[in-house]
RNA sequence: GGCCCCAUCGUCUAGUGGUUUAGGACACCGCCCUCUCACGGCGGCGGCAGGGGUUCGAAUCCCCUUGGGGCUACCA
């Protein structure tokens, strides 16, 4: 069976971490298989949905790196892939179920469909519709019509019916008619409903493999007796546990970072959050920090946890460091720009910032102490910009007793020299406590202090060589 | 209220009846490295929710309780 895989999420705001993380599954899923990645938009509430949203999601997955090959954007044989454009089929599938007697008519006001419900949650009944629609005749049916009324369609689950379906994590279930009420298909408006919209289009797109957060598994009867109805075979199911904050409540706003626009703009790099998303409920057989491929080779579908899992930011910023270290200078100094510039540590003029080789070499030595981009400013700013030296803990390594002594001969040594290696920076430095005859700690932190500005920071040589000897005696001249 | 799902260190998890003094990762703590903070290396703390069964033997199978989550919408 051609796998076919689909992420269908709805434009009602920025990507959603957990709606993301199953949208990996189904990815790393379809990837493995040599199946399709299917991106539709399910904007049937059109209260809330908005293009930008669309856009912005789109933009959010490409960033992350997880692809489609049919879909918004790029297109394919089974569109059109916004459900606002689907209309005429969800027309045609209810005029199927009209014909085969599945749905009615209901007439039932949201006002009073709301106090019904709450009349029921008050007696301690379940608040299921009851169905009074239903048993309308056509004289009262007309009635209605006659007061302007349009009438939403139901669709009917007889009390005695069994529905059965099975998950490819979880097993079967089965699930007694009598526990579904009868529930709305289409709106009086014509707009299908989720529940209906989701059928159609998962059908119409042949879909095979229908992966997604076990949120919707009380939803699925409803959904296999609409496929049932339309004479349709079901597809595979597999419901992975849904992602939850500290707390255990369902992962939202309330946790705090939740989008990826949000985790995209904090500077973490994109395979990162791939990386850390996939752990997320699943194991790998060897190691844990995986490239993209080594995930689609690894996954394991069957493997997935049922159980929910905690989003922990923590690991998330350990993961981010992984890679951060790991990545290419040149690829990191492109990254670290828009943050440069917007802390104003790069000119407007582009020709007047560095050399990109020595940006390279100050990333090279920074990346080792950021978990990610959005930390870097603060530790660039020696190297970019002048220190600022307000610190008192700073003005006190700058006044001390020895200071001027260490600074003479910190800058005597360096005199004449146009510029000095790591290692030759780090030779002469070594040389300065016997030179003076005075403690390390007692010449390295003074030092660190004139040059950066800073108690904290890469090590003492690679600063001098980064720096370069004319400003590294600049600064320390100016305490003497 | 009804129905459904879930339950191993604080967190993510390995574990599918004996090979387990329950393994790994993050976090935390300590030590080492060191001019500092990091990075890195080494070590430590810490868990099978509770109760019944089944079995020669249970983290692993069954039941109950408890806890958490979800659905029960003209949201998705």
């Amino acid at each position: 069976m051609k796998v076919r895989v689909r992420f269908a999420p709805s434009p009602t705001g920025l990507l959603h971490i957990g709606n993301v993380h199953t949208a990996l599954f189904n990815w790393l899923f379809a990837r493995q298989r040599g199946g399709v990645v299917v991106l539709r938009a399910e904007d049937t509430d059109t209260e809330r949905s908005e293009a930008a949203f669309e856009e912005g999601i789109c933009e959010d997955l490409r960033w992350l790196g997880l692809d489609w090959d049919e879909g918004l954007e790029v297109g394919g044989e089974y569109g059109p892939y916004r459900q606002s454009q689907r209309q005429q089929l969800y027309e045609e599938a209810l005029e199927k179920l009209k014909a085969g007697g599945y749905v009615y008519p209901c007439y039932c006001s949201v006002e009073e469909l709301e106090a019904q419900r709450k009349a029921d949650l008050a007696q301690g009944k379940p608040p299921r519709y009851s169905g009074r629609c239903r048993k309308l005749s056509s004289q009262q049916r007309a009635a209605f019509e006659a007061q302007g009324r349009k009438p939403s369609w139901r669709f009917h689950i007889p009390q005695d019916q069994t529905i059965t379906f099975t998950d490819l994590l979880r097993g079967e279930f089965s699930f007694p008619g009598k526990e579904i009420g009868d529930f709305v298909v289409v709106r009086p408006s014509g707009v299908p409903t989720y529940n209906f919209a989701v059928v159609v289009d998962d059908l119409k797109m042949e879909i095979s493999h229908i992966i997604r957060a076990d949120e919707h598994l009380s939803n699925t009867p409803r959904q296999v007796a609409i496929y049932q109805a339309l004479g349709a075979p079901l597809p595979q199911f597999a419901h992975v546990a849904m992602l939850l904050g500290p707390d255990r409540q369902k992962l939202s706003k309330r946790h705090g970072a939740v989008s990826v626009a949000q985790y995209r703009a904090q500077g973490y790099l994109p395979e990162a959050l791939m990386n850390y998303l996939a752990l997320l409920g699943w194991t790998p057989k060897e190691g844990e920090i995986l490239s993209r491929a080594e995930l689609i080779a690894q996954f394991d579908l069957s493997k997935v946890a049922t159980s929910p899992a905690i989003f922990d930011q923590e690991k998330l910023r350990w993961l981010s460091g992984q890679y951060l270290r790991g990545a290419d200078d040149t690829r990191l100094v492109a990254l670290a720009i828009p943050y440069l510039s917007e802390a104003g540590l790069l000119p407007e003029d582009k020709a007047a910032w560095p050399p990109k080789e020595w940006l390279a070499r100050m990333m090279g030595l920074l990346k080792h102490n950021i978990l990610s981009l959005g930390e870097l400013p603060p530790w660039a700013k020696p190297f970019l910009a002048e220190p600022s030296y307000e610190d008192q803990k700073i003005a006190k390594l700058l006044s001390g007793e020895n200071a001027v002594r260490v600074f003479t001969e910190f800058s005597a040594a360096l005199e004449g020299k146009a510029q000095i290696s790591p290692e030759d920076a780090a030779e002469l430095l070594h040389q300065l406590p016997g030179e003076l005859a005075l403690g390390a700690g007692k010449v390295f932190r003074p030092l660190r202090a004139a040059l950066t500005g800073q108690g904290r920071g890469p090590e003492l040589g690679e600063i001098v060589s980064l720096l370069g000897p004319a400003l590294c005696r600049a600064r320390v001249q100016k305490f003497i």
